[in-house]
DNA sequence: CTATGGCACGGATT
DNA sequence: AATCCGTGCCATAG
């Protein structure tokens, strides 16, 4: 109830000064995505002399690192109360693991197949024994020297003219060899940057008939950055299109495209610190299976930076001491410390309810996937938890969450009341034998789904989805779900 | 005539 | 107040 009155921006008459500081900065704090976070917390470590990081402490059974106080909650056996209520706390980000790869989402990305190169061969002679028959004979040099200075990502970071002066050739045949380069296999290799591989690799499908949603190109050309889940609406905006769309585009290309051609994966290279690529590998949430017992009940992780963050009890002790002049600068360095703990202490509840709220709602769609997603809407939640609906929204923007499958969405699929009834569409169409069209799907999904879906929502569906209308669609085309 | 995509409207959601 | 979403209407292509 003290709490509701934090969370609530109306501003109520008589409000302190004070309170309505809290609150700006805890809802500034609850918008920001967990990297965002994390760098705000470190740059105010770096700014506020009394703020200290406490000794770690460890949960002597599992080893997790712990918040400053309080018991480990997922070695604490449950209590007697309902065996399904979600287990729910606060993590150290430093303790996230990421999953292992799925098998399926690495035999699904339909660029390397089965002929991805040995490990035995390098990436250079595997290309070379693929286009060597159509090399002439002078071509050969130019085309080792390209080949040889490609980098571990399977991209030639040189121009083709400075190629041409060290291989003592013309810039046009450099250019051929280039070209020939960059049709093998692996899509996209010989590729100057990682956005031009995706290009190539998007021309490459198109070329073999495969589905390619409209618009797919230029996001790319828009640049990675803006191939981020926490960016879509900008995304949408410059393209032009609607953010459900942007986002099955995202989906899509995150599926099919790979920006580091000699990758197989990008899940198992952990090296490379500056991936541009898939910012968000760190959730914000993970949910989980209690021992992997599939009628446990769920773990709740929540990750939030600067849990063991707290204002030196000597810098406090100290301000007394020292004169006047001094300790109001002192005093008022406490006082923006301690207001930044609160504001994320804060942040990191509104966080814990609200992930508990999911995992007791929405258990079926955490387990079994999208078609078991209940919708709701933030205003519903808002309304449970007791908070303004903004806290809401300013909670599930920029979030995601690690599925027990491995699979990272955003927070916002939560509330995506279109979710069932897409994932029933693909499911349809993946096993159609032969193609259905719009008006034929929009009756079987509307059976299904129990209520009615014009026709006009599955062409919506279908476009969100990348998938191409019934006359283009092969019986032997297969979508990834 | 059938299947789709573009546009725009109204109501819900943020 | 701004944005998003589902849908109906209409034009176009085959």
């Amino acid at each position: 109830m003290e709490l509701r009155q934090r969370l609530t921006p109306q501003v109520g008459t008589k409000v302190t000064q004070k309170v309505s500081v809290v609150l700006a900065q805890t809802m500034h704090l609850l918008s920001l995505s967990l990297d965002d976070l994390t760098a705000e917390v470190e740059a105010a470590l770096a700014q506020h002399p009394s703020l200290e990081i406490t000794p770690e402490r460890r949960c002597p059974s599992c080893g997790r690192r712990l918040p400053a106080e309080g018991p480990c909650p997922l070695c604490r056996p449950p209590l007697g109360r309902d065996a399904l209520e979600p287990i729910v706390f606060l993590a150290d980000p430093a303790d996230f693991r990421p999953p292992p790869p799925t098998p399926t989402e690495v035999e699904d990305r339909l660029l390397p197949e089965e002929t991805f190169f040995a490990q035995s061969t390098t990436l250079a002679e595997y290309v070379l024994r693929q286009i060597a028959p159509e090399l002439r004979p002078d071509e050969r040099p130019i085309a080792a020297y390209l080949l040889t200075h490609l980098d571990d990502d399977g991209l030639l970071t040189l121009s083709p003219a400075e190629a041409a002066l060290h291989a003592r050739a013309s810039l046009r045949r450099v250019r051929r060899v280039l070209r020939l380069i960059q049709q093998a296999d692996p899509p996209g290799v010989g590729a100057a940057s990682p956005q031009e591989a995706m290009l190539i690799q998007l021309r490459l499908l198109a070329e073999t008939q495969h589905p390619v949603p409209p618009k797919a190109s230029e996001a790319v050309q828009l640049g990675l950055n803006l191939l981020q889940p926490s960016r879509v609406s900008e995304l949408a905006r410059r393209l032009g299109i609607r953010q459900s769309e942007a986002r099955g585009l995202l989906d899509f290309i995150r599926a099919n495209l790979n920006p580091y051609p000699a990758r197989a994966a990008w899940g198992d290279l952990h090296q490379g610190q500056e991936e541009p690529w898939l910012p968000h590998l760190r959730p914000d949430i993970v949910f989980s299976l209690h021992n992997g017992d599939p009628n446990g009940p769920l773990v709740v992780e929540v990750f939030a930076p600067g849990l063991r963050l707290r204002v030196n009890p000597t810098f406090r002790h100290t301000t007394a001491q020292v004169d006047d002049h001094h300790r109001a600068e002192w005093q008022q360095e406490i006082q923006q410390a301690t207001l930044l703990l609160k504001s994320l202490r804060q942040r990191h509840h509104t966080l814990v309810r609200l992930a508990r709220l999911l995992a007791r709602e929405q258990r079926d769609f955490i387990l079994r996937g999208p078609r078991h997603l209940r919708p709701m809407t933030r205003a519903a939640v808002a309304r449970r938890l007791e908070v303004h609906e903004s806290t809401v929204s300013r909670a599930v923007s920029h979030k995601t969450a690690q599925l027990p499958n491995g699979r990272l969405i955003p927070l916002s699929d939560f509330f995506d009341r279109s979710l069932p009834a897409r994932a029933a569409l693909k499911a349809l169409i993946a096993s159609e034998s032969r193609p259905l069209s719009d008006t034929q799907l929009a009756h079987l999904l509307s059976q299904e789904m129990g209520r009615r879906i014009a026709r006009r929502t599955v062409a919506k569906y279908r476009a969100m989805e990348g998938i191409p209308p019934a006359y283009l669609r092969q019986p032997l085309h297969k979508y990834r779900p």
